[in-house]
DNA sequence: AACCAGGACGTGA
DNA sequence: TCACGTCATGGT
């Protein structure tokens, strides 16, 4: 199977995502599982504004290695201190009150260490003044890696950046399309070889993949429930 | 009670 | 370049 079939067939079983989500967007599928709300299927409009562009910034450094409903939580708490995520309102805070800031994303883990990847990020953002930023400058950020910066392009930027994540290797390792221990960039260019460069499509396909591996690929041993893809893929090739 | 979560960085081979 | 230790809370 091919990789753009193996991404119609997600589409095909799970549909629309939304991605990325927004912590105060009512969309019409706030019911998903174990999440609050913010998803937008099939809208791609986002982000609308500057806060929202720099929530999707903050949940993409908050959320490393970290659970995403730790992660809105940590974002609610950083909306009670800095409306709208407004990058000037978060400036403030954090020249006035770095404790509190800091007690704000505690429940997203590596706390120490997120609030000065947020402060760099936050610094990087006001200086940009507007423009897109390129993969390079976002990688010369300290705090922002190879799938933070795909994250921040693809969500935030709507650029046609494939993000890998630890699911996607895990998926299609187990599935030996990579190796375990493959790069990062290596993975990246399989799928942006393989795919139209859309970001729509990317955006789609990179939470598609979250969703699947939620399902099946969580437990060890990973991946041996998934019938969706091992079937169909052992099917193609008879 | 381990194990994992929508990783990144610093270090030493 | 790459393997490994570190960072930390919270959910399952």
């Amino acid at each position: 199977m091919k990789i753009e079939e193996i991404y119609e067939t997600l589409l095909g079983e799970y549909s629309y995502q939304g991605w990325w989500p927004l912590i105060y967007y009512k969309g019409k599928n706030p019911t998903k599982t174990g999440v609050i709300n913010g998803y937008h299927p099939k809208d791609y409009s986002f982000p609308k504004n500057e806060g929202e562009q720099f929530e999707v910034i903050l949940g993409s450094i908050l959320t490393q290695n970290t659970n995403w409903k730790s992660v809105e939580k940590a974002l609610i708490n950083i909306d009670k201190i800095a409306i709208d995520f407004k990058p000037e309102n978060i400036l403030k805070v954090l020249n006035e009150d770095f404790i509190l800031f800091k007690e704000a994303i505690r429940c997203a883990g590596y706390y120490n260490q997120k609030i000065n990847y947020i402060s760099n990020i936050l610094d990087f953002y006001i200086n940009l003044d507007g423009d897109t930023p390129t993969r390079k400058e976002l990688l010369n950020v300290k705090g922002v890696g190879n799938e933070t910066a795909d994250s921040i392009l693809l969500y935030a930027y709507r650029q046609s950046e494939f993000v890998v994540d630890a699911y996607t290797k895990r998926i299609f390792s187990c599935l030996n399309y990579i190796k375990e221990k493959d790069s990062y960039l290596k993975v990246k260019k399989l799928f942006e070889e393989n795919l139209p460069s859309n970001y729509e499509i990317y955006q789609e396909y990179h939470s598609l993949i979250v969703e699947h591996a939620k399902r099946y690929y969580v437990k060890k041993p990973y991946g041996v429930e998934d019938n969706l893809l091992k079937d169909f893929k052992i099917k193609i090739r008879l």
